[in-house]
DNA sequence: CTTTCGTCCTGACTGC
DNA sequence: TGCAGTCAGGACGAAA
């Protein structure tokens, strides 16, 4: 489940083996994960200098010579080892990239048991995926003020409309959950509800927790790691996700939990209005 | 237009 | 111990 601070955390984690060097080799396991693959991927990589890493949403943008771009996403289950001796090649490692042009090789690793993520390769301004997504919710251009314009039309609960990468990007279902408990919003709240001082506490809830979490590390769920092997450590500061029955932290009653839209949703009914 | 639901996938877990 | 069933969820696409 890597959301907008496990993407950053392996994007930071990612900067000093990728940028500035060159893939040696490239291996592609196999043509398809969540959509195909581009063709020949492991020959369109090899060679090729990488520039400045990126992130974007749950995205991460790796620029390549040639004015090309490499654009991951890690689904629910991907992530990417970094390791300093040739490693063998497992089950679900889909990518493995010999990066060379420093003092000693390594190998860059992108793993995905349930293959809900994808690798794309594009050369246009924007990448179709990334064409409709909101604002980043730590950048300049996402305030109370945007927030509330783009929950005018939305009937729907706050929570299911948090998940919608148009309205911001990069929140999935634990930032979700934990920035409507930091901003004392009820998940079931109506989108179009969220206003002015709601609207305040909810932007500066989402830019807290996200930030926070990248500075944890991210959240390590089962066997979510990082790129150096280490865990995330923002699991120990979850408020209510995954805590159904559990004592609220702030004020001690039950942590509830229920499902919308599919998702499950976890709650303070005390804390939350 | 918004909203919901089905789909894809595999590993971990539950219950008999 | 074994095995069937359930759940997890990101994002698309169909349908309401």
């Amino acid at each position: 489940m890597p959301e907008l601070p496990e993407v950053e955390t392996v994007r930071l984690a990612l900067v000093p083996a990728m940028e500035g060097r060159w893939i040696g080799a490239a291996h592609v396991g196999r043509p398809d994960l969540r959509w195909p693959l581009p063709d020949n991927l492991a020959a369109r990589l090899t060679g090729r200098m990488v520039g400045p890493l990126a992130r974007r949403g749950k995205f991460l943008l790796v620029s390549l010579d040639g004015d090309e771009t490499m654009l991951m996403h890690l689904g629910m289950s991907g992530s990417v080892r970094i390791h300093h001796q040739r490693p063998a090649i497992g089950k679900h490692d889909h990518m493995v990239l010999e990066m060379q042009g420093a003092a000693s090789p390594c190998w860059v690793v992108f793993n995905d048991p349930r293959r809900f993520g994808w690798i794309d390769l594009f050369s246009e301004d924007i990448h179709p995926m990334l064409a409709d997504m909101g604002p980043e919710p730590l950048g300049n251009e996402f305030s109370a003020a945007t927030l509330t314009a783009r929950l005018a039309a939305r009937r729907g609960p706050i929570k299911t409309a948090l998940l919608d990468q148009r309205l911001v990007a990069g929140i999935g279902n634990i930032y979700a959950c934990e920035a409507l408990f930091g901003a004392g919003i009820s998940p079931r709240r109506r989108g179009y509800t969220i206003r002015r001082q709601r609207a305040d506490r909810l932007a500066a809830a989402i830019r807290d927790v996200l930030t926070r979490a990248i500075e944890d590390g991210g959240t390590s769920l089962r066997d979510h790691v990082q790129p150096g092997g280490e865990i995330g450590y923002f699991v120990q500061r979850l408020s209510v996700y995954g805590r159904a029955g559990e004592s609220c932290r702030a004020c001690g009653t039950t942590i509830r939990s229920l499902v919308q839209s599919g998702r499950s949703s976890f709650y303070c009914p005390d804390c939350q209005r």
